[in-house]
Parts: structure tokens; sequence; C-alpha cells
DNA sequence: CGCGGTGTTGAAAATTGTCAATAATTGTGG
DNA sequence: CCACAATTATTGACAATTTTCAACACCGCG
């Protein structure tokens, strides 16, 4: 309700390599930074974007994490995702013009507004930010393709070790750490993503740990053994 | 394997509301046609593009219908979701320049091919194509959240129900019946769509059947009282 | 220090999957 | 055109997985 706004620039971010497009010029980097309007803090549990509003801009994360979640008409829920530093959130709300979800801060952030008639302006001009948008516009269709794989054909422990290993590796790409993390979200969270019951995600968990693949406290989870999470969510006779 | 290739225009195509940015001055709509390099036939059970083969065209759909298909390393495999007439596919290729999914002929059935390198340059000078490719691929990220809502939080009936109301309406929008319809997809299909197996979509499809909401006589089917599915899709206390 | 939100665990119930038998339909080749 | 094979669909009985309901523990924050 009181976002702060703060002027920017990309050319000298450091999540430039994750959320911008590789070789451009001096020129084509500096037209860039106009893209970006202003950042904004969103706190924790608070909305970037909710269903319904109007749509106007990409946001890309700068730091913290974010929940994107889907609510049906009767009141049922699913979190359609979770979006951490350097990826782009409000690509749903192009084709209508208003967003089809909300976007909620898991724990306090930073993003970057990023007008979307600015963007469609520049990258007529700039082909190297066009292909980007493009490619950030497929990279989330095939994200979410993979969702539904893992909803529509694994089993529950599957599906967390699958979640386990996604998390873990898309925090290592960030330069943490490749086997210990801190999960943002709650059990019950967790579960919607992976439609589950927390009491599911829970015990799964705990099950993880009796067998010595990972190490729980409360939202640190430590993976003892990869190897073996991912012969989970690729059984071995393959 | 041995694809026929035809020139057209989409100019006086008549699916051109269906899959053609609206409001084209008659020489944008002359250079779009430029766009479709042609055509191709793809009798049933063949495959227009399969898992990577490398990406170079969108297709829209002309005439039939098809599957998509996401197979995982272990050979699980998951159809995320059926197209037909003035849809457009490919859209998975773009981000990695190889298409990560099969698509399927679920009938004999004929595409435009679009190339994208032309799609990405036209884009760049009609503001309408530019603005139609991000409607469309936000429209497709829209559509893949609402099945991982499907997927994740609804019980058999719910989702067979989701799935018969979507199929009838995308039909009658394209002048079919809005209470019959024929099914182009075996029930294991269907069942792989929605994260069920086939015994559970007959079984499903049999109760319907038996409660009087539908007819079901092989692949054909009438929607005898489309309200009781809209209630299952969306439970009653709401 | 207590309270609300979050997490764990058990037991029973519900849903869906598995296995198997059979039927119906479609495609194929003689 | 018919017969046979292969594919697809239906149904039942039983098993497995996940959910539901409930009780309780833990944690962090005011």
């Amino acid at each position: 309700m009181t976002p702060q706004h703060i002027k920017v620039a990309c050319s000298n971010c450091n999540l430039r390599e994750l959320c911008m497009p590789i070789g451009l010029s001096p020129v084509e980097l500096q037209r860039i930074d106009e893209i970006v309007a202003t950042r904004r803090k969103v706190k924790r549990r608070e909305t970037l974007f909710h269903n319904g509003e109007d749509f106007t801009s990409l946001y890309a994360i700068r730091t913290g994490m974010f929940k994107t979640r889907l609510t049906s008409e009767d009141g049922r829920d699913q979190v359609t995702g979770f979006q951490m530093a350097g990826e782009i959130i409000g690509l749903d709300g192009i084709v209508n013009g208003h967003h089809t979800c909300d976007a909620v801060a898991l724990e306090d952030s930073e993003v970057c507004t990023m007008p979307f008639d600015r963007i469609e302006e520049l990258s007529r001009e700039v082909t190297a930010l066009q292909r980007h948008v493009h490619q950030i516009m497929s990279r989330e269709i095939v994200r979410e393709q993979g969702v539904m794989l893992l909803l529509g054909s694994m089993r529950a422990e599957e599906r967390l070790a699958a979640f386990l290993l996604n998390l873990v590796q898309r925090l290592h790409a960030r330069g943490f750490s490749r086997s210990e993390l801190v999960l943002r979200m709650t059990r019950d969270e967790i579960g919607s993503y992976l439609g589950l019951k927390l009491e599911t995600v829970s015990r799964t968990l705990s099950k993880f740990a009796a067998d010595g693949l990972v190490e729980v406290e409360q939202r640190n989870v430590r993976i003892l053994d990869p190897e073996a999470l991912r012969s989970l969510v690729n059984p071995p006779g393959c």
C-alpha cells in the first residue's frame, strides 16, 4: 500500500546475466536502462499485483522471492510457481490486459518495474531484446509444461524430490549452496504447488529425513544424497 | 515422412479471426500473408515435430486436431494439450532453439508453417503483429496455469467435467454444436492430460452417463446437462 | 508469557490405481 | 468382403496412495 519507488539502471545490475539479453552494445544497454521505470519494494505477504488488476508492467525480481497463485471462482487456489531473483513475473497479464493471478512476496523483496508498452516499443528496435522477450515467455511455457508432467504423472515422493532439486539448482545458479536451502514458503504452499496436502508434504519430508536423503530443521533443508533424490524423480529402471 | 507443401494466403483464410491479429490495413495483411511459407498435411498419428528437433517455425492449425506430449527421461509421458483449428503450436521451441515436446496429429490435419525468424522480422514493423505474438504466448501461459489448477486441486469428476466443457466450448466457438462433440483422442490420452488412468476416465464417463449428465457412445459425447457439469467444476457452495 | 500461525504424526476414510477379464471396434490382409 | 489381429474401451475386485480429521508440539512475535 505504500510502495517505495527508486530510480535505477540495469547496466550495472549484478543480475544482468539473469534477466537481460547478452551481447548488447553499450548504446543498446543504455536504452534498456530506460525500460526499468522504477524499483519497488514489496514486504512479506504483500502482493505485487493481484487477479483482476490492470496489467501495465512486467517485473524483474531483484531480491527476495514470490509465489504466484491462481484462485478459482469457488475459492480453491493453486500456487503456480515460486520466483526468485532474476526471474520475470507478470506475463499472464499480457493477453487480456489484466492479471489473472496474484503475486505475493514470501519475504521482503524488491522488483524492477518494466512498463510493457516500453518493452514492446524498444524491442521493435533492439533485436536482441525482442528475442529475449520471446525466450522469456517460451521458457515460462516450457516450465509450466514440466509442472504439468509433475502434477499429472508423479507420486508424492517424486514430486517433492523434483521440487527440492529444482529449488536448490536455481539457488546454486545464483551463487548459493549446492546442498543447503531455506524454504521461504510454508508446507501448505509447497503442497498447493505440488498438488498435495500439507500433511503429505510434511510426512514425505520426514520420510526423506528418516531415509537419510535430507536433513530437515524447520525451513532449513540440507540435501545429503542428491543422487538418491534424482533417482526418485527418474526411477531406477531407465 | 512425405509432407505435402502447398503455397497459400491468410488474407482469405476463414480462420483469420482465430489466428491473425485484427484491424490490419490491406498492406499489412498482405505482408502477413508472406509469413506463411507453406501448408503441410499431417496424417493421423504422424508427428508435426518432435522432442529434440530443431525449432524453425510456429504452426497454425488449419484443419484437424493435435496433441502435444511431453516425455520424461524415464519414459513417463504427459499430454500437455489438445489443439484445434486456429490454434498455434510450437511455442515451446523458441527458448532453446529446439522443440521440447512432440506434436502428434489425432486425425488427418493441415497446418500453416510460419518460419519464426520471419515472424520476428515482420513483428518489428507491424505493431499489431508484435502485440498478437505476445498475446498468443501469454494466452498459452494462462491456459497452462489453468491446467495446473485442474491437476493440482481437482478430483477426477471435476477434471473430466472441466475437460468436456472446455472442449465443447472451443468447438462451439468454431461453429460446431454447443452440446455434441467427437473425442478425437483415446481414453488413455484424455487420462494422461487429466492426470488420471484410462480406467478412471472410462468409469467417470460411465458415471456421468448414469447420472444423466451426458450421453456417451464411443467417442461421441452429447452433453445433456451442462449446468450440472459446471456445478461439478465449481462446487455448489459458492 | 501466551497466542496465532505453522508443523508433525497417527488412525481411519476416501479416492484413485492396478490387475484382470471381456467386449467392442477398427484396421489389415487374404 | 470376410476373418483375424490389434487397438481401444468397459467393468469388477482388490490394493495402494493420499486425504481427512484430530491431537499435539513448536516457534516467533508482540
